[in-house]
DNA sequence: CGATTTTGACCGGCGC
DNA sequence: GCGCCGGTCAAAATCG
């Protein structure tokens, strides 16, 4: 059982932890008992992790199915195609073959002040305006590895520009960096006076700044009335779409993120302006995948040596 | 020089 | 069958 629950679970553990205290407390032992996680997320800063199950009460079982088939196989070997259109073409197939519905995610919800504890790399490869939504979402792939298929989708909630919608889909098929690597040399901050880009912004200066923008935001939501009318639909939305679809919602309360927010774990974030307000992706922290958990122990290895 | 970000275009899926 | 939307790729630009 426990070794069947391990991946779901552990993703879910992982996010739990992974808002708190990162990289070294990350949980070696993963067999947690429940009461021992209702503990944990009660002793976290983070608030509230909440797991949406289907109504089988499967989810973690068919996610973990679903993930499987990621470590048998780490991961389609990048076949050399004999031509760049031929590559795209296949990659774009594959990749739309298993789209929408077909793909199981694991959601977060992240108070955007508990970012900056993602060991991972993230490489953001594109970003796009979502209908229906004032914010872009940015899509990041993980730039540890470039075998790795872990992807991540990062949006702002719409109701509460303070929680950040962090959709995690596949997952890393390597050890788990112990150090950000990328991430440091990724801090750079383009300072493109767009301030006024008519929505996605193409820069959002990674600076502190940004975050105290992001706080005040959060004590003052610029007036927009939808924006709080939205705010508890949104999270009833989130929360049906939980469970008709295979989704996994690791929700998270934006509200009680507030109170427990620790601006020490804030390190960074990536704002913009409310017009095309973006962030960071790779400030986040993920569900640390079942690639670690998997092999926690091969996280040591792997960024040690 | 290498890595990352940004932006536009393309492709496929889904809904009507 | 058509149109819309989301997701990904690729090229160019920027920064450390």
């Amino acid at each position: 059982m426990a070794g069947d629950d391990w991946g779901l679970d552990a993703v879910v553990r992982s996010c739990r932890l992974s808002s708190s205290s990162f990289p070294s407390s990350f949980p070696s032992s993963f067999p947690i008992k429940e009461e021992e996680e209702s503990t944990i997320a009660a002793g976290t800063r983070f608030p509230d992790l909440l797991v949406f199950q289907t109504e089988t009460g499967n989810a973690l079982h068919e996610l973990e199915e679903l993930c499987k088939p990621f470590f048998s196989k780490p991961q389609p070997p990048p076949k050399p195609s004999s031509s760049p259109a031929a590559h795209r073409s296949i990659s774009q197939l594959s990749r739309s073959k298993r789209r929408k519905n077909q793909q199981k995610k694991v959601v977060c919800h992240v108070p955007a002040d508990g970012l900056g504890s993602d060991i991972w790399a993230w490489r953001k490869y594109g970003q796009k305006p979502i209908k229906g939504s004032p914010y872009p979402r940015g899509y990041y792939r993980c730039s540890s590895s470039k075998g790795c298929m872990a992807r991540k989708q990062v949006e702002r909630s719409r109701g509460d520009p303070g929680v950040l919608v962090v959709t995690y889909t596949a997952e890393h098929n390597h050890p788990a960096p112990t150090h950000r690597n990328s991430l440091a040399g990724s801090t750079r901050s383009k300072y493109s006076t767009t301030g006024g880009g008519p929505l996605s912004s193409p820069t959002t200066p990674l600076t502190v700044s940004m975050e105290d923008e992001l706080l005040r935001r959060q004590v003052q939501p610029e007036k927009s009335g939808e924006e709080e009318d939205e705010e508890e639909e949104l999270m009833v939305e989130d929360m049906e779409v939980v469970g008709e679809d295979e989704l996994l919602f690791v929700g998270l309360d934006g509200e009680m993120s507030t109170e427990g927010g620790s601006a020490a774990a804030a390190a960074s974030v990536q704002e913009d302006s409310d017009s095309s307000a973006l962030f960071d992706g790779r400030l986040f922290s993920p569900p640390l995948w079942l690639a670690n958990n998997h092999n926690a122990a091969a996280t040591a290895g792997a960024g040690g040596s």
